[in-house]
This record gives structure tokens, sequence and C-alpha cells, in this order.
DNA sequence: ATGTCATCTTAGAGATGA
């Protein structure tokens, strides 16, 4: 089974990029993040004629995350305790039970969207309290934290900044100590598999890149390769995210 | 690194978020 993740900025802006790359790429599921669009202006006819169902959650200009899917979509739920904004859609694809997620940003650490985003991850745990780490269990999507000091082209340059501190990582750390894997991809140019690059200065050009993109995986969905896929940042019409994609031996 | 992009308001450029 081959699965991925895709923050595309925008489903509506992306959509002349994300239905090539669904017939190039041929994954089974891929979660998006940020389709920036209510519900009823989701594209999913489009999708459909490609192969795919779709299960959305958004409303509109900010935020919004959706699952395809053409190995089944039952069990759909955008339900995550004390959040309302649409920022988590999940859904049972035949064997394996997948969680698309678009975690708060933070902006900045002075900023209640930071206290937002430590809860939101204290209530993204809490719900995967409703699972089994024995169960074949993906949760991905953009985390919007670098794990690792790698994670970022330049950790220097994240001193007081969101994505890097400890009690972010500690969230994510958390998720992890449930019983879910960090699956990183391939190395990348540079050595890091980033997955985000700023769309100013030449930051993609450069490679100044940071790793916020994740696939989590139980160990009852065994992964046999991942990577990211660099050339669907490139060119014009591009997302500032690059889709994060595996094979699984499901 | 602060060099862009997408959306909304509302008819054209500014505000917002990332």
């Amino acid at each position: 089974m081959r699965i991925a993740t895709w923050n595309v900025n925008s489903v509506g802006a992306r959509l002349p990029r994300l239905l090539p790359w669904l017939e190039e790429v041929a994954p089974d599921v891929v979660a998006l993040q940020e389709t920036k669009c209510a519900d009823a202006a989701f594209p999913y006819a489009d999708l459909k004629a490609v192969g795919y169902d779709a299960a959305h959650s958004g409303d509109g200009r900010w935020n919004g995350v959706a699952i395809l899917s053409r190995a089944g979509l039952d069990d759909v739920s955008n339900v995550l305790d004390g959040h309302p904004e649409p920022r988590l859609v999940s859904a049972q694809c035949g064997p394996l039970h997948v969680t698309s997620v678009y975690v708060p940003n933070g902006r900045t650490l002075d900023d209640p969207h930071y206290a937002y985003k430590l809860a939101w991850f204290r209530a993204l745990r809490e719900r995967l309290e409703g699972f089994s780490p024995e169960q074949p269990l993906v949760v991905m999507g953009d985390l919007n934290v670098a794990l690792h000091d790698r994670d970022v082209w330049d950790i220097s340059r994240f001193d007081g900044s969101t994505h890097v501190t400890p009690a972010e990582r500690a969230a994510v750390q958390g998720l992890l100590d449930w019983g879910l894997v960090d699956v990183e991809a391939r190395p990348g140019k540079g050595d890091v598999p980033f997955t985000y690059w700023d769309y100013r200065a030449g930051m993609m050009h450069k490679n100044l890149g940071m790793r916020i993109d994740y696939l989590l995986a139980t160990p009852a969905a065994p992964v046999r390769d991942a990577w990211v896929d660099r050339e669907a940042r490139k060119g014009k019409g591009a997302s500032d995210h690059a889709p994060l994609v595996a094979d699984l031996d499901l």
C-alpha cells in the first residue's frame, strides 16, 4: 500500500498540480493539509474522476484537512475534543487507520497560538487512547515541529522561535511514546529529508528547509520505503511543502 | 532569510496567515 501526506497550501490553487501528481505517483491513500476551502467547495468530483474517494473537513479560508483514498474510506471523524477548527480528519482505509493532521503553527512564543498549539497536541495525544498501538495505524501531516536540531537548515537561526522548543518536541515525543514511530524519509539533498521550504528568498533553491511534515506509524504498519517528492515542490504553481510518500507492507 | 503565495474584502490594494 502506498500512502502520502502533503500540505498543499490550498487544494483549489493546487488542483492543476495535485491531479497529475496522483496519476503519476498513484498513492492508495493521501492525507492533505491546508486545503483552505469549505466542504461545499472541495473538489470531490475531480478527485473521484481520477479514482479517489475523499473525506474533507474545512470551513473556508484557513486550515482544512482531507483524506483521499482508493482503498476504502470508513468511520470518518473530524472530532478532536475541545478543538473545533478543521485540523484533523481520520478514517479507516482498508487495513489501515489514517489520521490527517494540521497542527497549529504557534506563530511566536508569546502569542496565544503557541499555548493553543501545545493544547492541541495534548488533545491529539488523548485521542490516540481510542485506538491501539497494536493496530495498523498512521498519523500523518504538518506537525509544525522540527523534532531534532538537524531538522532545520540552521538551528542557530531558530533561537527564540517556535517549531524547535523543548515543549513542542516533547509534544511530538508524547505521540511516539504512545507507540508511533517517526518514519523518516530517505535522506535528501543535504542529508536531511526536508519537507518545507519558505517561498521567500530562494529558500528552496538554497535547500534552506525544514522537516515539519511527518509520517508516524505503528509497528503494525511496516514501512518498506519512504521518500520526499522534491519534484512536486519545484516549478510553477508548487506548494511550499513537498509530499512525503511511503510504501507499506500491507 | 524575510526576495512569496493564497485568500478575503470588495473593485484594487491592503490585511492576514504561513
